[in-house]
DNA sequence: CTGAAAGCGCTTACAG
DNA sequence: CTGAAAGCGCTTACAG
């Protein structure tokens, strides 16, 4: 238990000399005591620890560190803690990581390459063990190589870049958004708009690719009109349906970005009068745990945050500890969860 | 720009000395070059930095914070950061602490005094400066007492500490579910229910006595039948909308014990056939984001999450920085925001 | 099984 | 304006 040390604060710093001064033993033999080395005999490191424990010695490990070069702890660097789509991926990350007693120090970047960069600089100035990263938009492969070099090594999830040589764990993209968008062409739309993304990082390529493959595949035509590029977030998918509700080739069904945009347009269309799942069918991309209780229940790809956390983590911590790893991409293969959102198509009204 | 090293990963670690010697100066100049002390001439400072650069020297905090005991660390516990309303918080401590080039460590104690106490013992060992905590339920006084002690000065947020002297950020909570009950009892509601949270934080009890305040001021009954204590997530709330459809008092009315509780309840309210904004009134706590462009959108109570970020972060560098502060509690008065899901009640079916 | 001593890489008085 | 030297609090060979 802990002990608040009477009313002066920081009256003397207690410090693993005081200990051994107080016992009479050396620096040496506390220090091994306190990490239960079996060089010290049971009787000593009992009393060693019982004493430490009474006087409220706070371990510093800062001067450890600086000794050892092994600080424990890990860096985690993506887009946004509060996308539950990285909130998923960071829970099983600190799953792992506590289980092997690494700290973790977090990061957003919002896609700015010079945020990630102070991130990255400043766990190199604490010696950090290691990072974890879901890459900003842009950033090249020389950051990436720069902190490998400097003894960092690095695992990527969800974003791949080009040009470097680390683990790396994300969905099958490509794979994913075919299954959402066959799945729509087999209920019979042929009018599907694609909502949300990007170009400008490898995820969202690989989306829009996918839908492409599979329209063509199926003999359908894609319209650039059909896609609307942009939205990531609930609030931009709401404020896409308008957009989308006016498109002229008048689309039965939208395949989106992620959940979040997939929730906001069926938000919108809602507001707009239109019903949701009967109207126009949507399918959303990551299956979020909100995506069961949404209205419509949204029929959605899980895109295996868990399993892409947990991975990254546990590579992380054996690299940490020497072994030998795979480098490269590791894809996981995500799954249709088909639920009420998606139905026959009927006439836009 | 960074520079990545050569091949050899960690060949020769460069440090203060190394450019020292390169340079024919002391290590003591270029420790004061570096961090742009008046003290060194202007050219012998340039042609440090520069130097320092080109060979890609990297600052060592560790051995910096040994000496100077401060770390630029910060910690921040909360319950559990995918809860949009602690990042909201956590975005507004995010932008302080950035300004002042802290880092930030984050914790999720997801109300396990033990997980809190590791983290508390983590930034006590890494020379933390300050931490800010959403304290734990059932977090003995003693806790923040002994990291006070021991030099790591705390800010509350969002619930507070019987018996702890700091300072201390939330929203006038008991006022604020005032607003909201004294809102639907204008509309003509009587039978209105409370739906989730729980007695053993402090914001919990006294959002409960704000509710029953407002009944009995107005005359109304306040039935135990109508208080469904426990849910605080969207996911309960959806949960809750059984048993709140199946009570049998039949509230039209429900007071929420915040947004993510309240829109699960409409969700599930929606699903079982009945018009939430319609049938039955509805009220969220914290005005997320997401409160906006809900279906209906959500009338609730804004808590003020921005400004209890940015207050306790402010006053935690002001303690930093040796300024005295304003111990106790700090109360953000909370306001309404009327949205479409309250209405004038209608006999429930 | 235990102790004396060097060293991790900085910063800070103290001289000059 | 610059340098020599001590010290922050650990851990790790190396002796014994």
């Amino acid at each position: 238990m802990w002990r608040a040390r009477g009313d002066a604060p920081l009256a003397q710093k207690i410090k693993l000399s005081t200990i051994a001064d107080s016992l009479g033993v050396s620096t040496a033999t506390v220090s091994l005591a306190l990490r239960d080395s079996p060089l010290v005999a049971d009787a000593t490191r009992e009393r060693i620890k019982e004493h430490a424990r009474a006087i409220g010695y706070i371990y510093n490990r800062r001067a450890a560190s600086l000794r050892t070069s092994r600080s424990g702890i890990v860096g985690v660097c993506v887009h946004d803690v509060m996308n539950p789509f990285y909130a998923e991926i960071l829970r099983s990350i600190e799953l792992e990581l506590d289980r092997s007693r690494q700290t973790f120090l977090l990061c957003n970047h919002y896609d700015q390459v010079e945020k990630q960069r102070n991130f990255l600089d400043t766990l190199l100035q604490l010696g950090a063990d290691g990072v974890i990263m879901s890459a900003a938009i842009g950033t090249p492969a020389d950051d990436i190589r720069m902190v490998e070099d400097n003894g960092l090594p690095a695992v990527l999830i969800a974003r791949s870049v080009e040009g470097v040589d680390v683990p790396s764990f994300r969905g099958d993209d490509a794979y994913g958004i075919g299954l959402a968008t066959n799945h729509l062409i087999s209920l019979g739309h042929h009018r599907i708009a694609m909502i949300g993304g990007t170009d400008q990082t490898s995820t969202g390529r690989d989306r829009y690719q996918g839908y492409v493959a599979a329209m063509e595949k199926a003999g359908l035509p894609v319209l650039p009109s059909m896609r609307l590029a942009g939205p990531r977030t609930k609030q931009a998918g709401f404020e896409a349906a308008q957009t989308f509700l006016a498109m002229k080739d008048k689309p039965t069904a939208a395949v989106c970005w992620n959940d979040l945009v997939a929730i906001g347009l069926m938000n919108g269309i809602a507001r707009a009068g239109l019903a949701p799942g009967v109207d126009v069918s949507v399918t959303g991309y990551d299956d979020l745990e909100e995506a069961a209780i949404a209205t419509p229940a949204l029929t959605t790809v899980w895109n295996g945050q868990r399993e892409v956390g947990r991975r990254a983590a546990r590579v992380l911590l054996e690299r940490l500890n020497g072994v030998e790893v795979e480098r490269g991409q590791h894809l996981i293969q995500p799954e249709l969860h088909v639920r009420q959102s998606t139905t026959k198509p009927r006439e836009r009204v």
